[in-house]
DNA sequence: TTTATATTTGTCACAAATTGACAAGTCATA
DNA sequence: TATGACTTGTCAATTTGTGACAAATATAAA
């Protein structure tokens, strides 16, 4: 999807026809902040994620490649990184999953 | 580099001969704390990136790639998300400069 | 073993960042 | 100009991360 992931919200929110109000109820959240959130000013708490699959009827692995890509394309776009970092991010989750098999749960 | 952040300071500093105390000086930083750090407890902080090249003559932006790239590597560890994540990311990325151009500083 | 040095671990107050909440503002339209 | 939808500003409260230091544990040489 090529939108941020506060410009995704407000599309699934368009065309449900909710107001903020409305689904920020539903998400236990103030509705001015839900506004920040369509519009970039604050994040979206992955804590209710759940919560938003359930609304939008949405496979919730699919919402959080969606969110964690937002937060590693923010993250990235920020400190002005990318291609190789991502190369290399990629080796470097191999790693640590073998090296979690190896050892048991990591420290972090 | 098929190492985390940690593990490879701790490869500079032995490659190097310098004890925690002596590198955590160069540093501004507390010995145990860099102990931390070489053993995945706590976060190198960004902020000292710049210092971390000049201690040990590394380019600056290649440093900044193993980071991030570990940054990025633990998240996605963490929540349990990779491939297809990394190839979304890859996309907003060049939405959001592409967003930037058109419309100046984003708010994030 | 004792001593010295290096490293690790635990803890905690403080600082920084994030969040929830609410007031007040703008905008659009009936 | 009244109403509902949305945006913006602010700030206390919470959460999270950092610096600092004490204490425990290794490691190795005398």
């Amino acid at each position: 999807m090529k939108k941020t992931f506060g410009e995704y919200i407000r599309t699934l929110r368009n065309e449900s026809e909710l107001t903020l109000t409305q689904l920020a109820a539903k998400l236990d959240l103030d509705s001015a902040n839900l506004s920040k959130i369509e519009n970039g000013i604050r994040e979206f708490d992955d804590k209710r994620l759940e919560k938003l699959a359930d609304v939008f009827n949405l496979d919730l692995e699919k919402l959080k490649t969606e969110f964690y890509s937002d937060f590693i394309a923010k993250k990235l776009y920020e400190v002005d990184c990318d291609n190789q970092v991502l190369l290399l991010a990629e080796e470097k989750i191999k790693y640590l999953k073998q090296k979690n098999l190896i050892q048991g749960k990591l420290k972090f």
